[in-house]
RNA sequence: GCCCCCGUAGCUCAGGGGAUAGAGCGCCGCCCUCCGGAGGCGGAAGCGAAGGUUCGAAUCCUUCCGGGGGCACCA
């Protein structure tokens, strides 16, 4: 058992002033190279509520290894290769011909949008042949519906490094050199008409198909070239994050990294997420995307708004489930947690204010810390002392939730201060030492609250 | 059939093998003489079941039960 004078903490209220932006920081992933994969929605419609999780944590976690060292590059993969892009373009194209969309295209009311944004941008193109005017739409449809994902990813605070296009892969001969390099390592044989991967002596269920016996690439050899395309640009570490339903793709893809001589697990990571119900009037959404009846990362905003949707889809551990009740998170009222904590962050600007107003400043580093020994100081100050390592857990661990957690911990922190030591000066009361010393522990939790929510995408506050 | 995730308070969820398992919401009872009551204080209430490993298990292993999601030469 050790105790630790009552001085002994409070300096570390002029450290984290101190350090401000920087607080929270270390150095556990310096000089990592940190490749984040996330999103990478298919450019066949809006991004709906499965791929808007992954934005807010991923995100997250890009600014969590940030903060301990790493050198992060978000990317976006983006599909525009296969049949599911006939299957849009097809269904554009007979949306604009006033027909119904095909046995297995898309419906909804954005094809039918996207298709006469096509008209209004090639006027002609009802006039070509239905294979060049499909051709038309597939190329116009695809980058409109890649220039609205990348606003609505924007505007939700998420914005990549790299949007990488799977279609480049197959025209550059990515995909042709990654599977000669396979082949050379005696991993890949001919069967069927068929090249296959020996996925399962790396530990996947059984073989896979990367080129199929048309002589297209699989889904699956484009992964693999752009895993070697990440590699040979020198991420150690390429993380990968994908909704529960991709789950089954881990086996081949750790295989496929273990196939190249690669440490599964190690240079390439793939965290799963797990679903998000949105409930309304406490019943469950259900959405289909050909059905048209998604909840778009747009509706999901406007119902909710930027900041609770972010911190919502970030304060649960990827491995659960979570279920979004609307009505709750479009409630501005404290059932959000995400005011909780943003609120704590304006009464501290609050009181910041009004001291400056006094012309009351927060004490400078020569205070004598043991001004600071209330009980309830005490309790912030080791709150307050935690978020390097909750920062540094996080990464680890790759759970931001835990930021979020924290946070809400020191912000109950602080109200229990706020209410137990009164900071300012009352009434006429001439401003003391005490004064000033609460003031500069009221200043440290603001950098701590403010350094938090910047790590979760959330905004701090100054009024609410 | 096989694989993945989950099961902790009435509800939604935290809990890196270690002390008396925590928070928000809800419920009951309190606290406004000055810094923001979107706050604080007190109370009732819980680890799905059974084995095992360990000095010690909500946590690790096995089985069972319950819920969710997967298992293509689709992407």
């Amino acid at each position: 058992n050790i105790s630790v004078d009552a001085g002994a903490q409070g300096v570390l209220a002029a450290e984290i002033v101190a350090a401000g932006a920087a607080y929270g920081g270390s150095d556990a992933f310096a000089g990592e190279k940190i490749n984040l994969e996330f999103v990478s929605a298919n450019p066949t419609g809006p991004i709906h509520i499965g791929g808007v999780r992954w934005a807010a944590v991923g995100d997250a976690l890009g600014r969590i290894f940030t903060m301990t060292g790493a050198e992060v590059t978000r990317e976006y993969y983006f599909n525009d290769h296969g049949g599911q892009i006939d299957r849009y373009s097809s269904s554009l194209l007979a949306s604009a011909q006033g027909r119904p969309a095909p046995e297995d295209g898309y419906g909804g009311g954005y094809i039918d949008d996207v298709a006469k944004a096509v008209i209004a941008r090639r006027p002609d193109v009802l006039s070509l042949p239905d294979d060049e005017a499909q051709e038309v739409f597939r190329a116009e449809g695809v980058d409109m519906m890649f220039t609205e994902i990348k606003q609505s990813l924007h505007d939700f605070g998420v914005d990549f490094d790299v949007y990488f296009h799977e279609d480049d892969l197959h025209t550059s001969g990515a995909v042709a050199r990654a599977v000669a390099r396979l082949t050379e390592l005696g991993n890949t044989y001919e069967q069927d008409g068929a090249l296959w991967l020996r996925t399962e002596q790396f530990g996947d269920d059984k073989d896979r198909v990367v080129i199929k016996s048309d002589g297209e690439g699989s889904y699956l050899s484009g992964d693999l070239a752009y895993y070697l395309d990440k590699r040979e640009r020198g991420f150690d570490r390429c993380f990968i994050m994908l909704g529960a339903d991709h789950h089954g793709y881990v086996g081949r893809m750790m295989a496929m990294c273990a196939a190249f001589g690669d440490t599964p697990h190690e240079n390439l990571e793939i965290l799963i997420g797990q679903m998000v119900n949105l409930l309304r009037d406490g019943q469950p959404l259900r959405m289909s995307k050909r059905a048209g009846t998604v909840i778009t990362i747009d509706d999901l905003v406007e119902a909710i708004g930027v900041d609770a949707a972010r911190y919502a889809l970030s304060r649960f551990s990827s491995d659960s489930t979570i279920d979004l009740d609307l009505d709750l998170w479009s409630t501005q009222s404290s059932d959000n947690p995400v005011y909780y904590v943003q609120y704590a962050h304006a009464r501290v600007s609050s009181i910041l204010r009004n001291g400056a107003d006094l012309g009351l400043a927060p004490a400078g580093d020569d205070f004598d810390p043991s001004l600071l020994s209330h009980e309830k100081e005490g309790e912030l100050l080791r709150a307050l002392a935690e978020l390097p390592r909750v920062v540094t857990a996080a990464a680890q661990l790759r759970e931001p939730h835990r930021v979020a957690r924290y946070l809400e911990e020191t912000a109950a922190s602080y109200h229990r201060f706020y209410d137990n030591c009164r900071v300012l000066p009352m009434g006429d009361e001439e401003p003391n030492d005490l004064h000033r010393a609460r003031l500069l522990l009221v200043a440290a939790t603001r950098t701590v609250l403010g350094n938090g929510l910047a790590l979760l995408g959330v905004s701090a506050p100054e009024r609410m």
